[in-house]
DNA sequence: ATATTACTCAACCAAACGGTTGAATGCAAG
DNA sequence: CTTGCATTCAACCGTTTGGTTGAGTAATAT
């Protein structure tokens, strides 16, 4: 029913939830880079970045195209395209469950015959 | 420019990375429930249900209410919306990006008109 | 009043994470 | 061959995470 073991979508979202990962995702949007160009431009360590990019390779958001002793990395939208999919999906959804929810709590407050319109203790603190 | 500290964000995907709270989100898309009726859905302990939905709620996607001795979760689906909004912001930048870099490498290979058009000799590899 | 139910809080554990430093590897030049 | 550069690998460290158990609290049921 609600297929939620896709570990794919675990990957990416996992990858996109660090603001780093984001922001080397911005950069290479601009173009491709090296690790080392990537890691000048943050301000963590170059072996900092370089885990983060394997991460974000691992979830196959970036590509790496050895050439020499440099290794040039690419985005790859595609996995996101899937993540973005899944969540555009849920999200419209559940905001159409709610908003029946909704409609349906609006129908019930106004009934058309009145007799049994109990009210539950509201707690909290 | 590239907005990429941004909390929330890192709190709603972080959340929705792990399988167990998706399928928490999913048994809530289809009713309020609380934690108890949750838990006895999952092969995890009540406690650990209980810390999920602990991150759930921190992370705006589910909301709760106190009602005597139990706790009704409701979904909230708002933060979703943003992170679905800045998902598909970016996978529609990032692969027009691309498609852009694809045309411009195809132009580069094989001009307009054929007939003269030289390659400026940069060896491939 | 006592027991039971529905929870949270606190402590703990192993594994993963984000980060560091210090090798080691592999390619390119002098 | 030696030096230097780009990069990974390996070890380590402190914090977070996903999970457990056990105790504590508040509301309900008996």
């Amino acid at each position: 029913m609600a297929r939620t073991a896709e570990p794919l979508l675990d990957q990416v979202y996992g990858a996109i939830a660090d603001p780093t990962r984001r922001a080397i995702l911005a950069v290479l949007a601009g173009g491709e880079a090296t690790v080392g160009t990537l890691a000048a431009r943050f301000p963590i360590s170059f072996n900092g970045v370089s885990k983060h990019v394997k991460v974000l390779e691992r979830a196959g958001l970036v590509q790496r195209t050895i050439h020499g002793r440099e290794h040039r990395l690419t985005l790859n939208p595609t996995p996101l395209r899937e993540a973005a999919r899944w969540l555009e999906h849920y999200r419209a959804f559940w905001e159409m469950r709610l908003d029946r929810l909704e409609a349906f709590l609006a129908k019930q407050q106004r009934p058309t015959a009145p007799g049994r319109a109990r009210q539950t203790g509201k707690g909290g603190r």
